[in-house]
DNA sequence: GTAGGGTTAG
C-alpha cells in the first residue's frame, strides 16, 4: 500500500491544464496525505423498530420505477431520522442517478459520512453518464484526496470523462493510476482505456491497448472501429471491419455506423452500397440510426436522390434524421429544399436543436440565401430560445461575408458573446478577397496572424488580395514572412473510387501506375478546352489558393488527375465522382466546367465544404462557393 | 455497479 501511495505522490508533480470547473494543478495531490482511510464511526445502536423501518424503506426502494416513488422513500428516511443510513443513502442516490438526477444524488452523497468506494464510483459514473465530465473527474480526484484507492469500477468512468473532455493528458494520468492499481486485466477498464485513447485522437495507442487485451468482446471491437472512423482513418476502418468479421465477431449497428461514416468520408459509393445491403440483410433496415448513417453516406458520395428516397421511407424520423437530410441539401447547394424541409419538420412536430440550426444556416450560406439566413438566425434565438454557439456565428459570418455585407459580418464577430476563433476571422478574410477589400483584409489578417501564425492559408489569402490589386511588393513580403515562420502547408489530395478500390492523387502526382495515360488524357483535354475558349486563370490571385504548391502547374492539381483517371477507366456516359480534402481552386473549377462539356459526363466533385455538380459546362454552385 | 452509437461551421 505504501508503495502505491508513493507512486501517486509522483503523479502529483505532473502538471495538467486546468479545465472544466476543476483545478488539475492539485490533481491527486492529497492522495498521499492520508495513508489510510479514517476509522469508521461506530454504528449507532438502533432499536429493532428503526431497523424494521429501514428494511421496509429498503424494500420500497427496490420497487421504485419512477422518480416520485424515490422522492417519497427519500422523504421517509428524514421522517424516521434515517437520512444518514449508509445503506439507504447509496440506494437512494443510485436511483436518483438512474433518473438523471445526479445533482440530487450528490446532495445525498454529500450528507453521507464516510461513503463507501461503491458510493464514490456511482457518483463518478453518474456525472460521467450525464456528460458532466469535469465534475466526474473532480469527484475522482476528491476520492483520491480522501485516501481511497480507485478500483475497476471507478476507472471506466474516470476514463470516459477524460474522453468526454478530449483531455489526453488527464487520460494518460488515469492510465498510470490503473497500472499502479493492478487493474490491467479487467475487460471493462481496458475497453474504456482504448476508447479514451481513440476519442482523444491517439488511435495508434488505442490499437496497442486493443492488441494487448487477452479477452475482447464486441464492445472493444466496435470502440476500436469507431475510433478509426471518427479520426479519419477511413481505410483502416474498412480493413478493421473485415478483420472483425474474419475473427468471428458479428458486426452490430455501431460497427455499421462506423463503416458507413468511413465510406461517406472517402466518397466510396460502391462500398457504401455494399454496406447498405449488408445492413438490410442483417436486419438493420428499419433502425433509424443506421438509416440516418446510410442517408448521410449516400449524400456524401454525391447521391442526393438516394438519400432523399431513404428519408421518405424512414419510419420514426427524429431530430437527427431531419437535421441530417437538411445538411445533405445544404452541402449540395440546394438551400431552398433545406428550408422547405425545416418547415416540414416543424409541421411534423419535431423540435429543432442547435445542430438543426447549424445545418439550416449553413445551407443558406451555400446557396446565398441572405435574408432567409438572417430570419432563421433570429428565429433560433427569439422563438426557440437557443443561444447561438460558435458554429452558428461562423455560418452567419460566412453568409454575410459572401453576400458582400462585410461590415455587418465584422460587427457580428466583434460583438458575439463567444470568443471568435481563427476560422471565423478566416471566413471574413475570404470575403475580403471576393470583394477586393484590402483595407479590411489587412486588419483581419493582423488578427489572424496573431491567432494562428502558422496557418499558411491565411497568408496565401492575403497575398492573393495584394496580387489582385497589383501590389507585388506586398505579395513578396507575405511570401517571405511565410517562408521565415515556416507556415504549415496542408497537402491537397483527391480520391476516386474504381472497382471497389479508392485511388488517391496529390498535386503533380506521378506515382500512379497509369500516370502516363492520365497525363496524356489531360493534354488531350487541354487542347480541346483551349479551342472552346478556356483561358487558364493564371492571375496570381487564384494561383496556389489552396496551398497545393505553386511549383506545380495548375493543370496537375489533384482533382484533375483524379478526373482524368476516372475518364480513362470508365465507360462513356458514366458519372465521375471525386472527393477533395481542400477547397477546389478557381482555375480547376473553370476547367472542370469545360471538361464536363467536352466529355459529355456529369462530374461530381466534393470539396472541403460542399458539392459541385458539373454538367454541360456549368456547375450547380452557380460559381457561388 | 462498469465499456461502444446516427446529424453540425469554416
Amino acid at each position: 500500500m505504501r508503495a502505491l501511495l508513493n507512486l501517486f505522490k509522483r503523479f502529483s508533480i505532473i502538471t495538467v491544464v486546468p479545465r472544466n470547473g476543476f483545478s488539475n494543478s492539485s490533481f491527486l495531490c492529497a492522495s498521499i496525505s492520508s495513508s489510510t482511510s479514517s476509522p469508521r464511526p461506530v454504528e449507532l445502536i438502533q432499536s429493532k423498530t428503526t431497523n424494521q423501518i429501514a428494511l421496509s424503506i429498503s424494500s420500497a426502494l427496490q420497487k421504485c420505477t419512477n422518480l416520485s416513488s424515490v422522492k417519497k422513500a427519500h422523504a421517509k428516511t428524514f421522517a424516521f431520522g434515517l437520512q444518514h443510513d449508509k445503506h439507504l443513502s447509496i440506494k437512494i442516490a443510485i436511483l436518483y442517478v438512474s433518473f438523471d438526477k445526479v445533482d440530487t444524488a450528490n446532495i445525498v452523497f454529500e450528507s453521507t459520512p464516510n461513503p463507501s468506494s461503491c458510493f464514490w464510483n456511482n457518483m463518478i459514473r453518474g456525472y460521467a453518464t450525464e456528460g458532466q465530465f469535469g465534475r466526474s473527474l473532480g469527484l475522482y480526484n476528491k476520492m483520491l484526496q480522501e485516501g481511497l484507492i480507485p478500483d475497476k469500477f471507478a476507472f471506466p468512468f474516470a476514463l470516459k470523462s477524460c474522453a468526454g473532455l478530449s483531455n489526453l493528458q488527464l487520460g494518460k494520468l488515469v492510465h498510470q493510476h490503473l497500472l499502479c492499481c493492478g487493474c490491467t486485466d479487467d475487460l471493462f477498464v481496458n475497453a474504456a482505456l482504448l476508447d479514451m485513447y481513440a476519442k482523444c485522437g491517439d488511435v495508434e495507442i488505442a490499437r496497442l491497448v486493443f492488441d494487448k487485451m487477452a479477452v475482447r468482446d464486441l464492445v472493444c471491437w466496435t470502440s476500436m472501429i469507431s475510433g478509426y472512423a471518427h479520426n479519419g482513418y477511413n481505410s483502416e476502418t474498412l480493413e478493421f471491419f473485415n478483420l472483425m468479421r474474419g475473427s468471428g465477431v458479428k458486426p452490430n449497428r455501431v460497427s455499421l455506423l462506423s463503416v458507413l461514416l468511413a465510406c461517406g468520408s472517402l466518397g466510396a459509393l460502391r462500398k457504401g452500397e455494399w454496406f447498405h445491403n449488408y445492413a438490410i440483410q442483417t436486419g438493420f433496415a428499419n433502425d433509424i440510426l443506421v438509416v440516418t448513417a446510410v442517408m448521410d453516406m449516400y449524400a456524401k458520395c454525391g447521391s442526393l436522390d438516394l438519400a432523399r428516397g431513404l428519408f421518405n421511407e424512414a419510419a420514426g424520423k427524429d431530430v437527427v434524421c431531419w437535421s441530417s437530410m437538411i445538411a445533405c441539401y445544404g452541402i449540395h447547394g440546394d438551400g431552398r429544399k433545406a428550408i422547405d424541409l425545416f418547415d416540414a419538420m416543424l409541421e411534423a412536430g419535431v423540435s429543432p436543436n442547435h445542430v438543426t440550426f447549424t445545418c439550416v444556416l449553413s445551407a443558406c450560406g451555400h446557396s446565398g440565401l441572405l435574408e432567409e439566413g438572417r430570419r432563421y438566425f433570429k428565429l433560433m434565438k427569439e422563438v426557440f430560445r437557443i443561444a447561438p454557439k460558435l458554429n452558428h456565428f461562423s455560418c452567419m459570418v460566412d453568409l454575410l461575408g459572401r453576400a458582400g455585407q462585410l461590415d455587418e459580418a465584422k460587427n457580428l464577430i466583434e460583438n458575439m458573446p463567444v470568443k471568435p476563433d481563427a476560422t471565423i476571422w478566416g471566413s471574413l478574410l475570404g470575403a475580403c478577397r471576393i470583394y477586393g477589400n484590402l483595407y479590411l483584409a489587412e486588419r483581419v489578417a493582423d488578427v489572424l496572424f496573431h491567432l494562428d501564425p502558422l496557418q499558411s492559408g491565411y497568408h496565401v489569402l492575403l497575398s492573393n488580395i495584394y496580387a489582385a490589386k497589383g501590389r507585388w511588393n506586398k505579395v513578396e513580403m507575405v511570401r517571405n514572412l511565410m517562408a521565415r515562420i515556416g507556415a504549415n502547408k496542408i497537402q491537397g489530395f483527391s480520391l476516386i473510387e474504381l472497382n471497389d478500390r479508392v485511388h488517391r492523387f496529390s498535386a503533380g502526382d506521378r506515382s500512379h501506375p497509369q500516370s502516363d495515360g492520365i497525363l496524356s488524357k489531360l493534354e488531350e483535354l487541354a487542347a480541346k478546352m483551349k479551342r472552346l475558349g478556356y483561358v487558364p486563370l493564371t492571375d496570381f490571385a487564384l494561383h496556389d489558393i489552396e496551398e497545393e504548391g505553386k511549383e506545380e502547374a495548375l493543370s496537375y492539381h489533384s482533382e484533375r488527375l483524379a478526373i482524368a483517371f476516372g475518364l480513362i477507366n470508365t465507360n462513356p456516359g458514366t458519372a465521375i465522382r471525386v472527393t477533395k480534402n481542400l477547397r477546389i481552386c478557381g482555375d480547376c473549377h473553370n476547367a472542370i466546367k469545360f471538361i464536363s462539356k467536352i466529355v459529355k459526363r456529369i462530374i461530381i466533385v466534393r470539396d472541403m465544404h460542399r458539392f459541385h455538380h458539373f454538367e454541360d459546362g456549368a456547375c450547380s454552385c452557380r460559381d457561388y462557393w
